[in-house]
DNA sequence: AACCACACCTGTTCGC
DNA sequence: TGCGAACAGGTGTGGT
């Protein structure tokens, strides 16, 4: 499931394919197309003829939000929710695409089972990838390039909306805190506001207006790390403690988008649906039954808000 | 105001 | 063999 290091392994995959790019088209896949756009209120149509002819310039990050920033100050903004995918693939000239035989102007890349959108692009990068020495020129490699992004999503969790004006922060997503990677990230801040919660900690956690990016596995990562059980009140955490937690959830978040994120199944891949390797280190998430890797008692498993909280029930204590 | 439960959604797996 | 239940879980909403 993409949680924040998942969604900054895919907003690296989108800044590279798309910054410098324009829009041509925008197609809207099959019945359930509709689905991944429906936060955008005006509907499917308007969404499409909104974004036709923008070119993206950035792409950033909150949390698990990204968004494309667009000439003129408007943004995409974009969750990927539990199933979310962007594919990107070269189709060789543009110019040459223009005659489209298949349904949704696709001219060699098949159509998955769960592709909702379809974006081709024109035009190439330019500018700041042009280094001495590599003997290349930016921009003349791709030129006139014709590019698809595709927006794949199974459980259409996930979607886009158009925001106009919301290149700084989009207005929707007001309301998400800074997520721990954030370089203006408050960690004194957060860590009083955790302390002012009587929820328990993991609930915290998974908090967005807390702190943002934590989802199912990260938080259980790093209470496995801070030795807390998930239902300890985050009230009775000492300044230090929940400190703690922060900078667990920092260095694990760190470690797995170092190894590409976390893939359990095909769920979470790159833009080129590449699979990280982040599973391989965890110490709680998904071990039910396993020995702790600090004191070898049996992780436990147990239901919380609809989803599973694994922990290690000798070494994360409720109490202090 | 703070907190909590639940709806939303599909594909896979499991038990009967 | 078939079918329904359970499960995966991030977010927004509405209720307490």
């Amino acid at each position: 499931m993409p949680e924040l290091p998942e969604v900054e392994i895919v907003r690296r995959g989108l800044a590279a394919a798309l910054i410098g790019r324009t829009v041509v088209s925008v197609d809207i896949i099959g019945a359930l197309g509709p689905r991944s756009v429906r936060r955008h209120l005006a509907g499917p149509a308007d969404f499409a003829a909104a974004l036709a002819g923008h070119t993206v310039i950035d792409v950033r990050r909150r949390g698990k939000y990204l968004w494309w920033v667009l000439d003129g100050g408007d943004a995409v903004l974009a969750h990927l929710g539990m199933s979310g995918q962007f594919r990107v693939y070269d189709v060789g000239c543009a110019d040459d695409g223009v005659s489209h035989h298949a349904p949704g102007g696709t001219r060699n890349v098949a159509l998955g089972p769960h592709t909702r959108l379809r974006l081709r692009l024109a035009g190439s990068a330019v500018g700041t990838a042009n280094r001495a020495g590599t003997g290349r020129t930016a921009g003349t490699e791709g030129t006139a390039a014709g590019r698809i992004l595709d927006f794949v999503d199974q459980r259409t969790f996930g979607g886009l909306m158009f925001v106009p004006g919301g290149a700084e922060l989009p207005a929707p997503i007001a309301h998400i805190a800074r997520d721990p990677l954030d370089p203006a990230f408050d960690r004194v801040r957060t860590v009083a506001a955790i302390r002012r919660k009587h929820s328990g900690i993991k609930r915290v956690l998974l908090d967005q207006t807390v702190v943002s990016g934590i989802g199912n596995i990260y938080a259980d990562e790093a209470l496995w790390t801070a030795r807390l059980r998930y239902d300890r009140p985050a009230d009775s955490l000492s300044v230090r403690a929940a400190g703690a937690v922060i900078d667990a959830t920092i260095a694990v978040m760190r470690s797995a988008l170092d190894q590409g994120g976390t893939s359990f199944d095909a769920l979470y891949v790159n833009v080129n649906g590449e699979s990280g390797y982040f599973d391989r280190s965890l110490n709680a998430y998904g071990r039910a039954g396993a020995p702790c890797r600090r004191c070898g008692t049996p992780i436990r498993r147990e239901p919380f808000m609809n989803r599973s909280s694994f922990f290690c029930p000798r070494c994360q204590r409720r109490d202090g």
